[in-house]
DNA sequence: GCTGGATGTTAACAGCGTTCGCATTGCTTC
DNA sequence: GAAGCAATGCGAACGCTGTTAACATCCAGC
């Protein structure tokens, strides 16, 4: 029974998912804009050279950190758009977007960040891509005749909200009304996308 | 004649804008995601100590270095737009909006890091806010109803944009094709917004 | 039961931002 | 002009970081 408890042992058992759920929980804490590799390490109870058993380098560490936010950002898009009627669809995805990147800036942050451009984990980039489809199905359904198109105009627009939003000292926006300008502007964009459209059958 | 030479002196004579013009020329060069003080320093031809006489630390720098950025992001954007049709305008805007962003992507990037946020320097805080208006005053000329929505709109859908072209990852976009693909959406984008308002006397 | 590979540790290195004390310069005032 | 003073440079040091190398410990298969 002595084993069971949680005496320190020599090997930690599953290294590399606390030390990624470490650096969530971190970037969750404080929105550290910079979060360290000694860091995370510090918060499993780990040395500073334990990581490398585990990935290459730092960036492969917060690769593996942003991979895992991409699956959340899919799951809570997917979550909120559920149950809702098809023709809000876009706007309740849009919504979520916005909302993600709120609750969790320090993540959303890093995910885009550029010193982690261009991905070299395939993971990453599958879920990153995985992520982009699920608002760009949406979107396409707003108009069939040039799908693509009308998907990467959405996916501009509600990350250029969502990005502007996280510097408050831009938009002059505080967190109290922030919710009620997202509201107001993504139906204003889902009803223009619709305006715009050549031919509505 | 011997003091007009470029002998190296012990004072440089005005290492505030040397410093500030170093930083620009770093991030042009290699887009270094990081530009680093002591790297600026190296550059200039001066000790690692010697900022401190004239920033308090690091981001006080990037802060002078990002100011001159968006002096030069609003010139960018008014030159792009003066002598074309008012009908025009906002189409110029978006596109000089996502040409500066492509044409120095870690000026850009750092003009807009969260590790500026909150902007310090009133100063720095005034050119963004010029920026801004100055993409905000064409945006608001669209729709007359809700000037400060559209203008807000406009604003997330060209950031985004040009964040996202930033990582190709991303997009799946390479560079020869990103220039008709942000033409064509920009100019979708404008149709749509002028379709979407309420009247159109 | 031994051994080898996986996975941890400690110690060290270079580079960073920052501070301190000191050196040099140029301006101000007699 | 000379003296003194504030401004502005330098070098060395500190603690921090990412990273590597050499060594320690554990688990798994012969």
């Amino acid at each position: 029974m002595s084993t069971s408890t949680d005496e320190p042992r020599y090997h930690h058992g599953d290294l590399r998912r606390a030390l990624v759920a470490g650096g969530l929980v971190l970037l969750e804490e404080d929105g550290a804009s910079a979060l360290g590799l000694r860091e995370i390490a510090r918060l499993v109870g780990v040395s500073a050279a334990a990581p490398y058993r585990h990935f290459a380098d730092r960036k492969a560490l917060l690769e593996a950190v942003a991979a895992e936010g991409f699956r959340d950002f899919s799951a809570a898009m997917a979550r909120d758009a559920e149950g809702v009627a098809e023709s809000e669809q876009l706007a309740a995805m849009a919504f979520g977007y916005v909302r993600f990147a709120r609750e969790r800036p320090a993540l959303f942050r890093l995910m885009f960040s550029s010193d982690l451009h261009p991905f070299r984990d395939p993971e990453l980039q599958t879920q990153a891509e995985a992520a982009y489809a699920t608002i760009a199905v949406a979107a396409a359904r707003e108009d069939k005749s040039a799908p693509g198109e009308v998907a990467v105009m959405c996916w501009s627009f509600v990350h250029g909200l969502a990005m502007l939003l996280l510097e408050e000292q831009i938009l002059g926006v505080s967190a109290s009304n922030a919710d009620a300008l997202v509201r107001v502007l993504t139906e204003r964009f889902v009803r223009d996308v619709r305006a715009g459209r050549p031919e509505t059958p």
